[in-house]
RNA sequence: GGUGGGUUAGCCAAGCGGUUAGGCAGCGGCCUGCAAAGCCGUAUAGACGAGUUCGACUCUCGUACCCACCUCCA
């Protein structure tokens, strides 16, 4: 990627100007505005570190990768923020029941996530802050909101204030602009049963509807039962290092509070695009909404919010126990094939996961691999990292493009990249059967699809997939640590080779097939060439 | 009960009111000593019912089924 520090002189492409996103707070594809000319800030909420990633995390992290270098690739300096939520319920909980530091299992899968996020080629967020290590701005916006009229402290029965605090939701007007659940209208008496039976719901406010099913809720001291906690009160079994001292009262930050904190610290009074996972439209951003507002902020002015991965058609959940853990992927599949599964299906729509999309994401890996080895042996050179960097999103073709700035349409711009690869691997023939005018259109298809597989985070040459063996072949590329070792490797296999090709030439096909079995059944595959001697690649 | 999303060929997965999505798998052909890779061609679609239209997979309405959020969740 683009890492140019002189951001005086970037340009944003012609491009960017016909980029259309789906807002999840309209409902509709709008041509994205951003709020500084050239500029663009993103905020995606990060995971709750209290275990370790499965495939919907990921799934997440590289969606958002893709869009970012999207807006990279239009010439948009991009400011990203991911946080990293590392204080909650679930991480007290689990530390106290596995005897450990609350703080101490947050990092552990803190590391997890971050190795995570670098093996599949995740860009690094601009920064990301933790929760644990913004506390000071998290009770100035609990004040602040008190100090509007937007919240409220409960006291102890001598007065004191116990270190509830909730958010007064009926302060609010504007509250439900996000999810446009605000109705409250309906609720014929035979609908409470079910609105009972389904927990509280920002519909059923009368209080005699409200059939709360965790104690925050059950809390006979909120005002309204939409109303949610900014700051909470220790519970008696809380570390005291789990404790934070502040005027309304000893406690910790409640969940949405956070994401409101941390967003304003790094992006300021208002921000381009608020982004995460569905599940976290309501009641997450819809409060992280509110509270941000009410504090005299704009907060974003775009949401974005990605679908699910499912595992036979339902829901890859942590809650739920289906959560295929990345680690167990990894072990069978590459990473680059993971990545490219993941970034194969639109950001909105439901991913469904299988062994078959691994082994079609490994099939695609070997036709664009093989593509990408032969056309930069055919023109005697692969473009530079700044080649590829240096193209704009002006120079990609047309249909591309168009995908892309069509609410990121990855599906189809994948579709152009295989596309491109046929009409390359043509022109590959007509060159390698002497057609000289060919050479040209061979680089410019091998330039344009490194370039858009860039934007997907899918160059095979780039990192991190390139020191881990890139295109894995015995002829073109080096870069091994281990170099001695693949010299070695590399003269027994043409020791072998220079064998068959005799037999070949003597027509004893018996003794050249039989080396390329014996070959093949050791993983190194052979392919025989029109001219010139046979490749041979380890997979 | 409220809110939102979905239903496309063997499988995965898009755009589009009329003109090839794409991938994987299949079939036929070219190339090859045979393969592999690659190229060319090709079959199988749009849950169901109605409506709008010259024309609908694409718009509208209805029905069925599936999924999600409303409680922690990417």
């Amino acid at each position: 990627m683009s890492t140019s520090e002189n951001t005086t002189t970037q340009k944003v492409s012609t491009a960017a100007a016909d980029l259309r996103l789906y807002d999840t707070a309209t409902h509709s594809v709008t041509t994205f505005e951003p709020i500084k000319p050239g500029e663009v800030s993103m905020y995606v909420c990060g995971a709750t570190v209290d275990s370790s990633p499965h495939v919907g995390h990921l799934r997440a992290a590289v969606d958002f990768d893709v869009i970012r270098r999207w807006f990279i690739k239009l010439g948009y300096k991009v400011t990203f923020i991911r946080n990293v939520t590392d204080i909650d319920d679930k991480i007290l909980d689990k530390a106290a029941a596995a005897g450990q530091r609350w703080w101490a299992r947050a990092y552990h899968y803190e590391r997890e996530f971050s190795h995570a996020y670098d093996t599949l080629g995740v860009i690094p967020p601009t920064y990301e802050p933790r929760a644990t290590g913004h506390m000071n701005d998290m009770i100035d916006l609990v004040q602040r909101l008190i100090d509007r009229g937007h919240a409220y402290v409960i006291p102890n029965p001598d007065g004191t204030p116990s270190g509830n605090v909730y958010f007064d939701v009926p302060s609010w007007p504007e509250y439900g602009a996000l999810t446009h659940q605000e109705s409250g209208t309906k609720a014929a008496d035979e609908d409470a049963e079910v609105a009972d039976r389904m927990g509280p719901s920002v519909d059923a406010t009368a209080p005699d509807k409200y059939n709360p099913v965790n104690d925050a809720d059950a809390s006979p001291d909120k005002h309204d039962p939409r109303d949610f906690a900014l700051w909470k009160a220790p519970k008696p079994t809380d570390p005291a290092d789990a404790r934070w001292k502040a005027p309304f009262g000893t406690g910790r930050p409640g969940w949405h509070l956070e994401c409101s904190t941390m967003s304003h610290r790094y992006l300021g009074d208002e921000f381009d695009i608020h982004g995460g996972g569905l599940d976290l439209r309501f009641p997450h951003h819809e409060n992280e909404m509110a509270q941000s507002r009410a504090a005299g902020w704009g907060f974003a002015h775009h949401w974005m919010h990605l679908a699910w991965v499912t595992a036979k058609g339902e829901k890859m959940s942590k809650s739920l126990g289906t959560g295929l853990s990345i680690q167990a992927v990894m072990k069978s599949h590459s990473a680059w094939a993971v990545r490219y599964a993941l970034a194969s299906a639109h950001y909105r729509s439901m991913l469904e996961w299988s062994e078959q999309s691994l082994v079609e994401a490994e099939s695609a890996y070997e036709r664009i691999s093989n593509f990408v080895q032969r056309a930069g042996e055919a023109v005697s050179a692969q473009p530079t990292s700044e080649a590829i960097a240096a193209v704009t999103a002006d120079q990609l073709p047309a249909e591309f493009v168009e995908a892309m700035n069509n609410d990121i349409t990855t599906p189809t711009a994948l579709g152009v990249v295989f596309s491109t690869i046929r009409n390359g691997n043509s022109k590959l023939a007509a060159l390698a059967a002497g057609d000289e005018s060919s050479r040209d259109e061979v680089e410019k298809a091998l330039l344009d699809v490194r370039a858009m597989l860039d934007v997907f985070g899918l160059d095979p040459l780039a990192e991190p997939w390139a020191s881990n063996g890139g295109v894995r072949t015995g002829g073109a590329t080096a870069g091994s640590s281990d170099d001695s070792m693949r010299e070695i490797l590399k003269s027994l296999i043409e020791e072998q080779l220079a064998k068959r090709e005799e037999a070949r030439k003597t027509r004893n096909f018996t003794l050249a097939d039989s080396i390329r079995d014996h070959l093949k059944s050791i993983g190194v595959s052979i392919e025989d060439k029109p001219h010139g001697p046979s490749t041979w690649k380890i997979g």
